[in-house]
DNA sequence: CGCGTTCTTGACTGCTTTCAAAGATGGTGG
DNA sequence: CCACCATCTTTGAAAGCAGTCAAGAACGCG
């Protein structure tokens, strides 16, 4: 896994317990030892798979619950006339294919941004011993539904700036969980034109936004690396509220 | 919970067998005599609330799971300058409010859009008799991903027309599944502001498309009625497709 | 070093918003 | 039964944000 990882994104060699997808997991919920293990032993069977290929296909019948090791993923939603929808990313950590249903269908495409490493996601089943891997999976279900409404609310009624900035704090904010950015600097793997399939924009319009924040020293984005240079600026522009879906403890 | 819907929504009184919301749980996943039972139970304790109330608050401890019996209720986002986006509707036979993790929050705020009859969803727990109630809200949480899904494709690559062509195909066919829609017909509490702020439109704008599509003979929308008087040639401007979660049975 | 992909730029078009005000509608109380 | 008020719908003109089309520059991989 760690060696996938570091060819992959291309970033230092980190010492086991920094894994970047099992260090997110972990944050959702607290996790016994037997359960980083059998985390640990799913990942160790992880396969290796290509940029822009199909992990699912919207109609098809679902997956089994899948991992995400390492790479970029994005759910997207086909037009009949070319254009696309991506409606969101999944980021190491995350946890895809989930369905509670018999004879789910999957609902969405699943494409890989990234070569991307995956690995199938331990069943907690109804062992006792396992509450914390259902808890982190029910969080991360969650998150994913919070991550939705965001995503609605963002293309709804935010204009092109707004929209980039909010959605670039989110992802940095939801690599940072995972330990993969540090200082507003992370890997960014995204053309412009897939930020414009993400966020109802056209690559041309990202383009020149994306020279305005550069311009007024907002961030950066080159040579596959975001560098958000002013957090709270941003943070300022949308508002930006962090991600919650659970209550702190007293 | 029959006269609540005739005082509620102004329909004509019908047949028990026929109660919309629990037509619609029904058409998720098969249930057994004593689920339909455990339904009606719930259904007899239902709470009446005015239009424009908060059923919760985002950000907020996650209320029980709730079925929606009699009237529209919105999931709503608000912005610091006073915008506002809804990211979704529930409608009769919805079930509000299911969190699987421990301390959930409300992701979303929950507002009546008329009055409404809510009564508290039956715990299906681990009963081996009731996994039908079991499946019924698995295929419902479903339903609700694809649903948020498709509202973000339509906000981000629809233009006004295609989005309130596309959007009110989704009503119509989530009323018919509560037997709430004869015809192409239902009645249609929203006013044109918040379908726009449903659809990321202005009121204004909403109003001179609508204009459009009734010159066009397309439909009408008056008195708090909607009427599709076209529904193929809806269907072929987005290339709607039904809702579908689950896999036809061989 | 060469080619394909991605980024950048310019001019022009057009959908949607904004602002403002005038009608229509429906429910309520006199 | 009608007047009245709040809400909702309709209309017009003007401005703006984002899209479209096309072509050239830069980048990165093999």
């Amino acid at each position: 896994v760690r060696d996938a990882r570091c060819a992959i994104m291309n970033t230092k060699l980190a010492p086991i317990d920094t894994s970047p997808a099992l260090m997110r997991i972990a944050a959702l919920a607290p996790l016994s030892s037997e359960e980083l293990r059998a985390l640990d032993g799913a990942a160790a069977t992880a396969r290796t798979v290509p940029s822009h290929r199909e992990i699912t296909q919207e109609g098809a019948p679902n997956v089994r619950p899948t991992i995400l090791l390492a790479g970029w993923v994005y759910r997207v939603r086909f037009f009949s006339d070319g254009r696309r929808q991506i409606l969101g990313f999944a980021l190491p950590g995350d946890v895809i294919g989930v369905a509670h249903q018999q004879r789910a269908l999957a609902n969405n495409t699943i494409v890989t941004l990234t070569p991307s490493s995956l690995c199938q996601a331990p069943d907690p089943g109804i062992d006792p011993d396992r509450s914390g891997l259902r808890e982190a999976y029910a969080v991360n279900a969650a998150v994913e539904q919070l991550l939705s409404y965001r995503h609605i609310a963002r293309l709804g009624r935010f204009g092109a700036y707004e929209r980039i900035v909010d959605w670039l704090l989110e992802i940095h904010e939801r690599l940072a969980a995972a330990g993969l950015a540090h200082n507003g600097t992370f890997a960014f793997p995204a053309t412009q034109e897939v930020v414009g399939d993400a966020l109802g924009l056209t690559s041309v319009h990202v383009n020149r936004t994306l020279q305005l924040m550069r311009r007024e020293g907002l961030l950066n984005i080159s040579g596959g690396v975001a560098r958000l240079l002013d957090l709270p600026r941003m943070a300022s522009v949308v508002r930006y509220s962090p991600l919650q879906v659970t209550a702190d403890p007293e």
